[in-house]
DNA sequence: GAAAATTTGTCCGTATGTATG
DNA sequence: ACATACATACGGACAAATTTT
């Protein structure tokens, strides 16, 4: 175990309450105690108070439980699995894993394609297309926030029917895109933006997974390039290769 | 733009940090000027000294560079672009993006298979596996730190050809594995914990993507399992789904 | 070339947050 | 709950280097 680093801006006690996600919880059952705080406090090499900082922290956060005289419980939750492939959409593939699921827009905008986006989409740079905010959650949780872009000449009611069925499947159904799969996903890590924060009900330091991918119609024609933030503390990413090839 | 946030444990400085590296740089062009000092500080609504620490760990992180009376430029460095698919490999995949690559074997131990190693590898619980910890690096730079389980009765050597080769598919290919494609791969971000820290040279508060995945023979005979820890800012994973189809 | 404006670098002091015992 | 030390954040003033007028 090499010691907890100070002086780097992000507090001990900090460090100490991921440390524990990482490292302690993960040997624990549901409901289970954890090691004292004088033990944990050994253990990593801090004072007591700082122990009791972390669990103050991991305690709102509602992942552990502080009982005085008895010590100190897991609560029982986990991720989502939340599956990635060819027919990668968040309702389905979640149903089994959260009662509810929704869908809202957030804000919806007709500009000229930015060039990475007009890259995916395979329009000319500068073109009309439609970027979409939504924010998706599961069981009345945030789960992802994701900006899509479309071609405005082919799908220029998207947003009205988005606002209205609160499925992107379902909307592009009406529009006559009856199968879309997806093409490629790039996946990065990064710390929540202030933006995320607010959308996602993340506090400070929280981590995002980004997926960024193109889907397709049937006939290979592009229909939507997206970018999704996802809760890091929330979802797994579920990839399914059994079929896939790298590219050259 | 929402407010940042204090007494949460991360640092100010760092929250300016964070939110520069995702909503200043992505505009920049390489060698481009930031804004100055007292304009990022009006925008992030902190004071100038709080942008100058933000700036000074980025420019230890080698990402910026200020000069005194210029001011502070944007280095030139971009992510590895690292595929997974049906052939992940460290070593292929990566030759166009680094000069050269290496594979180190930290440490092996002979165990009883955990619960979750012996689902992987279809082998009963307890029984025997090789845990191989290893550590990537492109360019010298450290990349991914991996953990690896094999079954010990049809693996026994893979620790020495490993140390001999830097290579997990050198070191199959030797005892007879002359192919072997990925399952299924699971992917999340995490904080860093400490030994993450230490092995891949990061600091506090840095991001891990941790993918976990099994690998199978021609055969359909699970290989091996592994877990590997990928350092968020130098990686990003490009998965190809061309024609892979999710779980049911 | 000189002066003004701009930008980063350093120093002072003070208040609050973090960490220890 | 108390006391102590260090890190963080703010505010202001000025110096040093560079670019613009």
């Amino acid at each position: 175990m090499k010691a907890l680093q100070r002086r780097t801006g992000i507090a001990l006690w900090r460090q100490v309450a991921d440390e524990i996600r990482q490292t302690v919880i993960p040997g624990l059952a549901a409901n289970e105690r954890l090691p004292a705080e004088a033990e944990l406090a050994t253990r990593f090499g801090v004072n007591r108070h700082t122990v009791r900082s972390a669990i103050a922290a991991l305690e709102k956060e509602g992942i552990l439980r502080a009982e005085q005289g008895r010590g100190t419980f897991l609560n029982d939750r986990k991720r989502l699995r939340y599956p990635i492939g060819r027919r990668t959409r968040f309702s389905s593939g979640l149903e089994d894993q959260a009662r509810t699921r929704s869908g809202k827009l957030l804000s919806s905008e007709t500009m000229p394609a930015p060039p990475d986006v007009a890259t995916a989409l395979s329009l000319p740079a500068g073109a009309p297309v439609i970027q979409l905010s939504t924010l998706s959650a599961a069981d009345g949780v945030p789960i992802s926030a994701a900006t899509s872009w479309f071609d405005a000449g082919r799908f220029s009611e998207i947003a009205e029917l988005y606002a209205e069925t609160g499925s992107i499947t379902a909307s592009l159904a009406r529009l006559g895109v009856d199968d879309y799969t997806r093409k490629t996903t790039a996946v990065e890590a990064r710390h929540a933006s202030s933006e995320d924060l607010d959308r996602l009900a993340l506090s400070p330091g929280a981590i995002v997974l980004l997926t960024r991918g193109i889907d397709i119609d049937s006939d290979g024609r592009p229909v939507l390039y997206g970018e999704s933030r996802f809760a890091a503390d929330r979802v797994e990413l579920l990839i399914d290769n059994r079929a896939a090839e790298n590219p050259a």
